[in-house]
DNA sequence: GTCTATAGTGCGATAGAC
DNA sequence: GTCTATCGCACTATAGAC
């Protein structure tokens, strides 16, 4: 699979993942016509992340929401009910969505092999597709407090158990021969995101996520793979 | 080389940095007195890095760093003219004393391989030495306006082209076989970074600066010497 | 060289008109 | 359901006392 077959599959959308912040939060979001609210929900979504995926949550004022939604702040208060609630409500339901589809893309594999390669994949795919997010995400977890900070945290550790659970099925099935997966898997996460962390450093060198993800499979597969 | 050994070299610290600042600042800084300035400055850039490495620069306010420093807001504006300067003076002078703290460590060494040793440790035993400063440039760089941004971009790639050089060195050689040695130093980056953007988790675990110097240089190594 | 006091701005949040 | 108007507060920055 290549990020266009990915992208035909159609997994995920923002819309999705407003939809279910619609349907979780129905008591603190004044609106109550679904499709209304659905519309606008994803208006807010887009302008947060565009907007503090250049500066910053904490920079990123109400007012230049207001500017880039075009609602009022009246009309952005029936949505959330502080600014902080904002931020909580779109990590929670993103990231929901970003475990689900890297199971849903591993599960549909056989050999333990292809598993790796898509989990490898699909974070990448994921990431390409919505980068905003990945880069939200990534940088307001410190911003987060304790409570918020620590599911971030669970949700770091959740990706990096799923490659450890491969690798380690591999060393039974001796397909692979990995003297320590958790320090392998910790590796492996901080080159996934890095495509997001600095993607103005790959657009400029021409390098596509396939081009991409093809290295960073071959790079890990030699490790993994025992010698001959 | 091992980190222990690091320390003891005393190649750095955050006194001479202050000391730097002093000295490339002395017009727009108005205590006259070197040892006056530098003491404070230290305790500026301490809390500094401190507060902003908790919850990031822009949401540090000036009055958190009067509390953290014991200055007062008038005294405080005696050693920098506005928040976004100090923000850039404390950029400047760390990043200009690392990339030299790197390069000496490589030019220690004489054997290609080593030299490849050295700049993945001398990166490492860095962050490890002065972890604030490192995430305060990797989190802040977006928060910087377009031109400082520029110089903050240079050198993220300053510090890839000394691995980049380094690959190249070792396929002339024929000491290495890298097909992509842009890539390969691309994916060398994140993992040296996680180091300290993700340093919970390793301590979490128990795992030492050595032993996560060991095993990114076993890794790296698998893939870039030629296969027998 | 450092302090306190304060000017001036922009923030998050809310009340009430429509 | 969305708007405008406004409150109270915290911010950066400065002026002037000591």
């Amino acid at each position: 699979m290549n990020y266009n077959d990915f992208r035909k599959l159609k997994i995920i959308s923002n819309e999705d993942i407003c939809r279910n912040i619609f349907n979780e939060n129905s008591q603190s979001i004044k609106i109550k016509k679904e499709e209304r609210a659905v519309k606008n929900l994803l208006n807010i979504y887009n302008a947060t992340l565009k907007l503090s995926s250049e500066k910053g949550f904490s920079a990123m004022s109400l007012r230049n929401l207001c500017r880039e939604t075009g609602l009022s702040m009246g009309a952005l208060y029936s949505y959330f009910s502080t600014k902080e609630d904002l931020l909580n409500i779109i990590r929670k339901q993103s990231q929901h969505l970003i475990s689900k589809v890297m199971l849903e893309m591993i599960e549909r594999t056989e050999a333990i092999q292809e598993k790796l390669r898509a989990a490898i994949k699909s974070h990448l795919y994921l990431s390409e597709t919505m980068p905003e997010w990945f880069i939200f995400f990534f940088m307001e977890t410190r911003t987060m407090k304790k409570e918020e900070q620590k599911k971030a945290i669970a949700s770091e550790l959740f990706t990096e158990k799923i490659f450890i659970d491969i690798l380690e099925e591999g060393n039974k099935q001796k397909v692979f021969s990995v003297e320590n997966p958790v320090l392998m898997a910790s590796v492996i996460k901080p080159m996934l995101q890095d495509w997001y962390l600095k993607r103005w450093k790959y657009s400029r060198r021409k390098v596509s996520v396939d081009e991409y993800a093809v290295f960073v499979i071959n790079f890990v597969e030699k490790f993994v793979m025992p010698t001959q």
